[in-house]
DNA sequence: TTGTAAGCGTTATCAT
DNA sequence: ATGATAACGCTTACAA
């Protein structure tokens, strides 16, 4: 058995109450004391017990991130992210993947989560979805990333800018028939999505472009959908010459659907995605590049930020923070006189 | 404030030690007691205190895994599997990211560990590192996902084969002149660099094949060190014709460096890789499959088998669980024969 | 089958 | 600055 806060307070020839004093670093302790309790404790290699202190004070000193997937690459990057501040300050994380919004969806309820953490790091999730809705009047603090909502603090890219950014960039280059690979056919409550496609639309109506309701397609936001959507527009009487995808990994499945057509991505086909994915510099994908990791940083520095305020003095005025973005020039959108040539 | 185990009980007219049988379904309670206790549990939408009882318990209900990165394909892969059946089990996922084993080092101390967990997750960690050594005596139940050590249950393919079905498979091919991309330059411990390097050996060997020193060179397992890696064998006054990467990520690197060579992966210069990766796929690699969501899946699955054992039985033979491979051919290597046409 | 009550190892209040 | 001690909310012998 493990040594208890009683070994080293007898060992030390103190109370209980000192050793926990002296060991937390709390006032009132005498130097003296509290090196000599220090020295102790770990002499014994004493720890404290996490369920003790916690029943105790009634804090976990735990945060959980709830994201629809762990395994892509937005995600587990702002995951990482998230891990790098927490680790930092010792706070434990626990990771909650709830799936596909669109599909059947695992929100933790309530019950999963009462008592078991201080606080939420909700990642890409429709705030509009009852479920969610239900995590965020949980009463715990709650910082949102690459996503927005009313009243709740997050952390995000300005999309609609960087939809506009996207498109007119492909406007910039030349295009005139430009279409959209976005997530879903109808709007989720997943703002990013509606967002980007509000920049495209944007950009499109500022050059007096008319929008194409046939360009319009969707890839779900994967490779596979991606793919399947460039695929479908490239059989159009008339397709496009460039396509806007809202992430990178639809914007990868577009490429593809144009390799096995044999069309070259910015030679024949022009594409432009979001994210600053990992790989698009290998796929040689212009993209509008976001700070993923940072954005986990930051919110997650935000929201320990609330931890550390006594509970009364947590402001009720969400910070909704707006992280830039860079266009990153590749060669899948070349100038349309140079593509010619 | 929340409702406790009292209120619950005086609503029910029952002890508490009755609630806590019933909401648990321990064998010995009425089931008219239980169903009125559950009814009850449910309608006061009784939660039980996690702290609470963890400590009274000893059981955290919570495992750890502990992974030199997040954000890479493999690592956020395994960790999506380890989620999918913890999930089920209503078992708490803690996440530790230790960074490259290589460089610096985070290896969760002990005392980080003690108390919060009641099992681990180590995922692709050189077993030899002394930190890592630590964590396999520290007494609670582990498993090893991606790497094995003698005496410690784990998951794994055998790389051995791994390496040597890709090489061969180069061989098979027509190539004769075959480099390897490895990790790094000094055998790490990190057991799949060395078995996978050893399989190519072995295929060389067995074909007849002289292993040229010339020919190996580091990728580090990342996209950027098989670029460098791919770009230091082109320079030889001999390039190889062909291009073993442990790993996707290092041949995706290569493909790369070749392209920037005006060669094209497959006509000029075969590329085969290890893992299975998402996107390999899309860039056409050729690799040797491994089922990554099911080693973490298999790992979690073994590891709460374990827990569920009472202490006493919990099997001191440690399984080492090998799953199959699958060459999946692809682009990046096709005939010499067929290339050259 | 059910109840009683003694822990589990801290923290935090109140004295001193 | 330090010490006693009552919570914290549950689990689990042991009794009934």
């Amino acid at each position: 058995m493990a040594y208890t806060i009683r070994d080293v307070a007898a060992a030390a020839g103190v109370s209980t109450a000192t050793v926990s004093r002296a060991l937390r670093g709390l006032p009132h302790v005498n130097p003296q004391t509290r090196e000599l309790v220090r020295r102790v404790a770990s002499d014994m290699d004493y720890v404290v017990s996490p369920s003790a202190s916690r029943l105790a004070s009634g804090r976990t000193g735990t945060i959980a991130v709830i994201a629809p997937f762990i395994a892509r690459w937005f995600f587990s990057t702002v995951l990482s992210g998230v891990d790098s501040v927490l680790h930092t300050h010792d706070i434990d994380l626990l990771v909650f993947e709830v799936g596909d919004p669109a599909i059947a969806y695992r929100i933790p309820p309530e019950r999963r989560l009462r008592g078991r953490v201080d606080g939420l790091l909700v990642v890409a999730l429709p705030s509009e979805e009852s479920a969610v809705a239900n995590l965020l009047d949980l009463g715990l603090p709650v910082s949102l990333i690459g996503a927005t909502a009313a009243g709740v603090p997050s952390v995000s890219i300005d999309d609609v800018a960087a939809g506009q950014t996207a498109t007119q960039h492909l406007i910039n280059v030349g295009h005139q028939r430009i279409a959209i690979i976005t997530g879903q056919p109808k709007p989720t409550g997943f703002t990013p999505a509606t967002d980007r496609e509000r920049g495209y639309a944007t950009a499109l109506r500022k050059a007096g472009l008319t929008q194409d309701p046939q360009l319009r397609s969707f890839g779900y936001f994967t490779v596979a959908g991606g793919e399947q959507a460039m695929t479908g527009l490239l059989a159009h009487a008339q397709p496009p010459t460039a396509v806007f995808a809202a992430s990178d990994e639809m914007a990868f499945g577009a490429i593809r659907a144009l390799r096995r057509h044999g069309l070259r991505p910015g030679q024949d086909v022009a594409v432009v995605g979001v994210d600053g994915h990992d790989l698009s510099d290998l796929l040689d994908l212009t993209t509008v590049t976001q700070p993923v990791r940072d954005l986990g940083r930051m919110a997650a520095e935000a929201l320990l930020a609330q931890l550390q305020l006594p509970m009364a003095e947590r402001s009720r005025v969400a910070q909704a923070t707006v992280v830039p973005t860079t266009l990153v020039v590749r060669s899948s959108t070349v100038p349309v006189l140079l593509a010619e040539s």
